[in-house]
DNA sequence: GCTATATACTTGCGATGTCAATGATCGTAG
DNA sequence: CTACGATCATTGACATCGCAAGTATATAGC
């Protein structure tokens, strides 16, 4: 299913589904810009990974560099006015393919429920780190 | 948690994920042998992706090629002892390391929902084909 | 003020995946 | 029994991702 998704982005709009993972979090985010590092965690890439998705979403000119007023090491991605709506017009057919495969298969209850439960693997674990730093053993 | 499962498997057995995929389905599968496209299906891959695959395993002695009696097209790929071996000793800790993620998180009740929500997407879709080759649109 | 450690980002490299093209074999229709 | 389309497997070209290492900046301790 995640082959189909990234199939019809590619496709369509010429994107990756990391790509419009990237788009959606800058266009929801505050000032629509966002540090490298905390958009590489909320997509679950490397920093390397961000550098260089981002790298090309620059390219295109859907993002821009932003620098940071109190610590210069931080580089911001900030979504251009061309990022937002190439977000928009990918956003609609995107969620219809989602719905196609998704909404077939469940309830509006069972959505609920398996969000609900997914969710859950984004807490923090037991000891208190995030899931996604969590060490094993 | 992939990633982090993926690094285990590596650092402990010398096993990506995929790898350890593989020798499960064949360790479970009758006559310890599978023919290639069917493991590709099994463990959402290629053709060429199993193929590479199976070479490292191949390599290594875990897996080796067997012939079809009734069709001179199909490869089988064979699980030798040296695999099974290997299998059960990563077996034990991989469970291990995903019981030590997943049960802290959920119920036991909470873990047959997610099952029996997750297995919904592995049932054909509205068009009668396998979830995994159901066209969009 | 200076050194030590931590964090943000980038780059080189290796591993792994897909796609497209190819070769071999099978099943079947004429 | 021959030709054609479908299926199984492999290979080469190409893209993507993560890790490790390097650079720049920030923060803390002396």
């Amino acid at each position: 299913m995640t082959r189909q998704l990234s199939a019809r982005l590619e496709s369509e709009h010429g994107l990756t589904l990391n790509d419009f993972d990237v788009l959606a979090q800058l266009a929801h985010a505050e000032g629509r810009q966002l540090r490298r590092v905390d958009l590489a965690r909320s997509v679950l890439l490397s920093a390397s990974g961000i550098t260089r998705l981002l790298d090309g979403l620059e390219r295109a000119g859907w993002v821009e560099k932003g620098i940071c007023q109190s610590d210069a090491r931080v580089t911001y991605a900030v979504l251009t006015v061309a990022g937002v709506e190439k977000y928009r017009a990918a956003r609609r057919s995107h969620v219809t393919d989602v719905d196609a495969l998704f909404g077939s298969r469940f309830t509006e209850e069972e959505r609920g429920a398996l969000s609900a439960l997914l969710l859950q693997l984004l807490e923090p674990g037991e000891d208190e780190t995030p899931a996604c730093a969590t060490e094993l053993g």
